[in-house]
DNA sequence: CATAGTATATCGAATGTCGATATATCGAAA
DNA sequence: TTTCGATATATCGACATTCGATATACTATG
């Protein structure tokens, strides 16, 4: 018998770190720190995610599979203390899945008149 | 001094159960079983909450003064045992700071590909 | 060499979700 | 009219997750 991965579907909602960690992840591997940074600039900094937060969030994604320690990317700028993770397949679908989840409460809030005029 | 309440982007990231009660609340005032429904319906069965979860969500939603609870509309159809909630002003800024930090989110996983072309 | 920023780790408290259980009413069909 | 599934709210304890603080140490700059 195959070992069976749940299905994306069946993770959804992600909790709003867990989207942003997968978010950061998606556009390159990072370490955790730099995850940290990439939130706060995509959302202007109004999200903010802990350290706390964010480290345990980390190893819960690993052990589901999404995520993967990794190598450093190329060797410039190394600073040993550093941890890269790498997005991997099933992360990708299950960032995938997350993303239409998102994009259907969008259409519904507009409808909703809740976003003004854009 | 005035009674300063929270601005209401501090509240964000709300969680996706906050955030389905306010989008199924700004639709229509609800009854909780009513918000239960209208959530499944929305996301086609997809996103369930259950009961332990809603009540203690609308209970804190109160507390954090975004509903109330209010009247019957229109007496028709009337079951006692109803407890409907209404939206207020304040919520509704909450949930309008919810839905640009969600539209920013979708407008950020289109640029990275994860929704494909839509 | 002082110090601000980078980087990871861990803790306990608070918050929030989940599924089960309980209780009761409603409406329709047998 | 009783019975049954759907409606409706409430509460529980276990579990998951977030949060802020604390700790430790390295890096880069003046």
């Amino acid at each position: 018998m195959s070992a069976t991965k749940k299905h994306p579907d069946d993770w959804l909602p992600l909790s709003p770190t867990q989207w942003y960690v997968l978010l950061a992840l998606a556009e390159n591997d990072l370490h955790g720190y730099g995850i940290m940074q990439n939130v706060k600039q995509r959302t202007e900094g109004r999200v903010k995610i802990g350290s706390g937060t964010l480290y345990s969030a980390i190893d819960r994604m690993i052990e589901y599979g999404w995520i993967e320690e990794t190598d450093a990317p190329d060797n410039k700028d190394a600073d040993a203390r550093r941890r890269y993770y790498h997005l991997n397949k099933y992360g990708t679908r299950v960032a995938e899945a997350e993303a239409r989840r998102l994009a259907n409460s969008v259409r519904d809030a507009r409808v909703l008149g809740l976003l003004g005029a854009t």
